[in-house]
DNA sequence: CGGGATCCAAGCAGATACTG
DNA sequence: CAGTATCTGCTTGGATCCCG
């Protein structure tokens, strides 16, 4: 896919719209794909079985993101007609591939939150110019 | 909180939703925030130069995540009171740190997104038992 | 069991107007 | 220049009902 360099094509473009980064970023931007993705790391899950695992995923946004997942080769969806219906959900080769990123991801959050969680509670006892955020609130609460 | 071994606690406890890891990706989740981190990565950058490389953000939208991203502790603001004011935004450590595995996945998309794209036309042309979505749909074209 | 379809509430995000 | 404030539409996502 690159067609100057490397380094460039990785760096330069991503700030467009139509690049591949912003293109995945879109896709695995949501709430669920990246839990789905690393919920399916050890193997083969049912649905209702994924459903326990996420928890707080809905049915509906479960198999959304599930056939969003499918249609990216991500996800293999295998229907076994028996008599209750039994569906399961395996990583593809390229599912497991993002797994590596998706991890190392998930490795920063666990060694970070804790400055991040510092810094909002600092950021949030400053008085500010104008901390009075009506539109769009990250933290409700403080009103 | 499994308390048990650092394995584990990568793993098992993601799928609860307090943990750093949902915290972290219902942070960063979101469109712009990875584009902003990345797009710092080189140096500092002022507000509207940020706007002009990101494009397609809102004033809004790059005020909005550019405190969160403050407020997180991953970017810092410096204003410079000057005739025309000027405001410039840099990475901290953390936000640097960050950076790593973000360009890993940037790396992954660039790297797979053609055979994405690839499964989601034969995805697309295959008929399905019921492709016709009514809710939210992937793809409005087909329709 | 594993969904599909529909309704509806909340949140996300754009456009606009105004300020120091 | 770098925002803030507000109104508003669109999207996201949850709840519910139903079906094979």
């Amino acid at each position: 896919m690159v067609t100057t360099q490397a380094e460039t094509a990785l760096w330069d473009s991503p700030y467009r719209a139509d690049c591949p980064t912003r293109r995945i970023l879109d896709r695995i931007g949501d709430r669920w794909t990246v839990l789905i993705v690393v919920s399916l790391w050890d193997g083969t899950a049912r649905f209702s079985e994924l459903r326990r695992r996420i928890e707080g995923i809905s049915q509906k946004m479960l198999t959304q993101t599930l056939r969003g997942l499918e249609r990216d080769g991500l996800v293999q969806r295998t229907v076994h007609t028996e008599v209750p219906i039994r569906v399961e959900y395996t990583l593809t080769e390229a599912g497991r591939t993002l797994c590596e990123p998706l991890r190392a991801l998930q490795e920063w959050a666990v060694a970070h939150l804790g400055d991040v969680s510092a810094s909002q509670e600092a950021y949030d006892r400053a008085d500010r110019p104008s901390p009075d955020f009506t539109d769009r609130d990250r933290n409700p609460a403080t009103a």
